[in-house]
DNA sequence: AGATTTCCCTTACACTGTTGGACAAATGGT
DNA sequence: ACCATTTGTCCAACAGTGTAAGGGAAATCT
């Protein structure tokens, strides 16, 4: 456990992820979801269990192995989820991340956010 | 000029800051705008100058000495404007940034959003 | 048993974040 | 003229985060 100081925004990515897979967050699932925020950039599956590491090390997630399920290839998972210390991490970062948000669409207007929002949300591809 | 990739946090505080003083983007200003962003961790002012000095390298942002102005300690300053480039990535980013966000309220509520926006967002202290 | 599928983990390096202090150029006072 | 003060820029060094590439283990299927 290091500092509960601020976050990297890979670092909120894979907070992100394990908090919206709720009780389905593990490595593979993890990954696909932080791949699908961080779109159209590609993520490999090291980078994200380098980090899981070292948000456990820090205290702001816990994780556990589960047992093997019976399906092809069906080996035990660990899976995780954000710890008390986590959630404020996350919180303030994410604070911080919509202040950038508010400055930007501050400057270049509500047409703008639209507009991305129309291409870049999680409705569209 | 290095990768037109994805920003960190910090060098999103930066340029965000730099977009919102418009006219009036150089070291200290920047240093304060990017403080009140990051509210209520502390930035130091090298960290600032670091950044900048990356972001011109990476063709993101450029800048240009001012002439003295003839007030006590009015020596020329070093102002910053945002390349078409950086606008680019900083777009990209803050997208991210949105959707970190979007996905939590998603899970914790629109109550939670409102709170915090009460207690962190500008027009408080 | 061997092939296939699903998953976890480590090593190594590049880039970003941050501190602390050095240095430069104005003005104001004596 | 000289020195203190104010405003401002910049560098060196280290800690921390981001990323790729590949090694290897535990299930099931045939």
């Amino acid at each position: 456990m290091v500092k509960p100081d601020s976050l990297g925004q890979f670092e909120q990515l894979v907070m992100t992820a394990i908090l919206t897979l709720r009780d389905e967050a593990y490595g593979v699932t993890i990954h696909a979801k932080v791949e699908e925020l961080a779109r159209p950039k590609a993520v490999s599956l090291g980078a994200v269990y380098v980090t899981l590491d070292r948000l456990e090390d820090k205290g702001l997630v816990a994780s556990w192995l589960s047992d093997p399920t019976p399906e092809r290839g069906g080996r035990s998972k660990r899976y995780y989820r954000l710890e008390a210390l986590g959630e404020r991490a996350l919180q303030e970062s994410a604070v911080t991340a919509k202040r950038i948000w508010d400055g930007i669409v501050e400057v270049w207007g509500k047409e703008w956010a639209k507009e991305w929002g129309k291409r870049w949300g999680k409705e569209a591809g």
